[in-house]
DNA sequence: GACCTTATTGCAAACGGTTTGCATTTGCAG
DNA sequence: CTGCAAATGCAAACCGTTTGCAATAAGGTC
């Protein structure tokens, strides 16, 4: 469950990036357009080897590096497995992992995010980025 | 700084869960009780090895692990670098990070709590455990 | 289109943190 | 003190990720 899906034009970001859009970014722009999950770098990977089968590994990962460069995409790493991506340019969420099924279920809460800052100028810090996780089990 | 320190008596705890009490598990444990901070296994490991020469990071590797599977510490990952541990009992806290300095400040806010339980409540789902993390730069 | 420069690729090897197999040592119950 | 299982040190394996390198291909210029 993602939040309204922007369509973000990933190609256009690129190329004013100064970057070239080749074949293997094309089909990982496309499996992540279409994408409402928050897969690693190995299911994309999977995906990807569909539409073209000599895509390698590393290139998923260094372009995902470069679209995370370019703000286009967010890595999270939850719990402590391989990092997971989803695009960005929704608005900002937090996440609820269900440990059962490792589903990933996005919420906001405008109440806890102003906590946050109230407690970081509270201790003179300014808050640059944060992690919210809630690890939990559906209830029956 | 780390809460009111409750100088855990890990010994006991681990001779009730039929562990030996070995000299590297001494040292550790002795650097674990009279630490403040966060340490990562690398960190132990030196510490411990001005103890006790002979030390392996493996042991400190599983004596963490042993420590953890029994209550006796927590471990966390903050951004992507190394696990970091600290002797549990102290109250829950969470943790905002000095981006600059890699600095470890540990706060706690039930309002923030209440605010979990609440969505995940909402969501139909019982928290098991959750992530708060805040990364920040010192106000000036 | 052909040409040129340079970014990007695939591959395999390296990486860093962590775990593991194994032969040896050690704790500790009897 | 003995005997046996648990724990150790070492080195090798592990897993996700990054990197060096030679080969390929994007895309600007003519
Ligand atoms: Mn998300
Ligand atoms: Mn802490
Ligand atoms: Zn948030
Ligand atoms: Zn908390």
């Amino acid at each position: 469950m993602t939040a309204p899906n922007r369509k973000p034009d990933y190609e256009t970001l690129l190329r004013q990036a100064g970057l070239r859009i080749t074949r293997p970014r094309q089909v990982i722009l496309q499996i992540l357009t279409e994408t409402d999950d928050h897969p690693d770098a190995a299911q994309i990977f999977q995906r990807a080897v569909k539409q073209d089968a000599q895509i390698s590994l590393a290139t998923v990962y260094r372009t995902m590096k470069a679209l995370e460069e370019n703000g286009a995409i967010q890595r999270h790493a939850f719990g402590d497995g391989p990092a997971r991506f989803e695009h960005a340019g929704d608005a900002h969420h937090d996440h609820l992992i269900d440990v059962d099924t490792g589903d990933v279920i996005e919420f906001a809460s405008d109440r806890i995010e102003a906590l946050q800052d109230e407690i970081a100028e509270r201790l003179g810090y300014e808050i640059v980025h944060h992690r919210l996780e809630l690890y939990g089990r559906k209830k029956r």
